[in-house]
DNA sequence: ATTTGATATTAACAGTGTTAAGCTAACAGA
DNA sequence: TCTGTTAGCTTAACACTGTTAATATCAAAT
């Protein structure tokens, strides 16, 4: 291995320790609470120093959240594998979103309600990322069960949207209402879900 | 009018003012955008001197809030005046609060998704608030649905938390997902409050 | 041995919330 | 009228923030 190589490697091995200490800060302090220094004094670094890894403290965070869409789309597409009933499939899918979110409030949050990271519905469409990519399988997901005769006829990004809409609102609701659902926050979704099902349902 | 007491209407148009120039600012720069020193500047003073009118920036806030809910208070308490049946007063009730979302996200934004500016549940029940008598009035035209046996019977805060639920779900993804409901927020709204209603009733 | 280039650092700028101390002007009582 | 007090406001400062420019360090290549 040469040396221009091995370089290249620990470099690449830096930005990942980076990466994983800079998500622990704004995972566990929230986005304001999250500093360059901070995390300079975490890697024994100084603050500068990861200007020459990432191009800013946003830029941090959308590689942040480009790796939390990998694992969502990874996910789904597990669950779309196991999963035949394309009914089935949606419900799982759903609920693993909400469940995500009530678990990991901070993570949702963070990926979620903190900054429009990857900008208007337009600009997420035009360039590649992993949050597009999870966009079209959820939507694919819908579509299989609107295909199969399984929901009411109401266009197909009407639905995906409401669905997303719920599992923002559950999460919201869990974080910004503190302890509000607390004990409830599961049988809230479960109502929830029924809910919408049962009106969704042709 | 004696002195002292001319003194202190001068200082509750004071106050008044600062609190206008300040609701102002925290809307259109949201929470971080606003700062002490852009207020003592817009109401021309020095920094410092908003701090014998209020305790923080946090203070601020809550006193911007509180004038927000007494605004849903009075809407809530003149839609049950109007509309004698309870599930019309419901329904206009909820899609009062979404509205006011879709229209001033803004505002929403802050009051609702900025910080727990109420703490946990149970701060919120203890002490006065607008925010508090605003919920219980809410959870009244919930309740007198139920009483008028038109709702499936769930309990009623798990019905309370699912509508609200939703609210925040609409709007957050109306503030957060840059431009992905714009033309269609409203369809959304309206098929979300469609579907839940079919899937609410007996 | 010298040059080059990558990597890391120090110092600085302009901004933030908040506090402590001090100034000014108007009032009250003698 | 002189003095003491107090309300109202300001200046200065502290400890932070994101980010940039200039500088130093040090290993590899010539």
């Amino acid at each position: 291995m040469g040396v221009t190589e091995k370089r290249a490697k620990h470099k690449e091995a830096f930005r990942r320790e980076i990466l994983d200490s800079a998500r622990e800060i704004f995972i566990n302090d929230g986005y304001d609470g999250f500093s360059m220094r901070k995390l300079a004094e975490k890697i024994d670094y100084s603050p500068t120093t990861i200007y020459l890894y990432f191009r800013n403290k946003d830029d941090l965070l959308f590689a942040i959240c480009e790796e939390f869409f990998a694992h969502f789309l990874a996910e789904l597409n597990r669950i779309r594998s196991v999963s035949p009933d394309p009914v089935e499939t949606l419900h799982q899918a759903f609920f693993y979103f909400i469940n995500f979110g009530l678990k990991n409030p901070d993570q949702y949050k963070l990926i979620f309600f903190t900054k429009s990271v990857y900008g208007t519905r337009e600009e997420l469409f035009e360039k590649e990322s992993m949050a597009r990519n999870t966009y079209f399988v959820f939507k694919e997901i819908v579509q299989d069960c609107i295909s199969a005769g399984k929901l009411r006829e109401i266009e197909v990004d009407v639905i995906v949207d409401t669905l997303t809409v719920v599992s923002h609102g559950v999460v919201a609701k869990n974080i910004y209402c503190a302890n509000f659902l607390k004990e409830r926050s599961d049988r809230v979704a479960h109502t929830l879900i029924d809910v919408l099902w049962r009106g969704l349902q042709k």
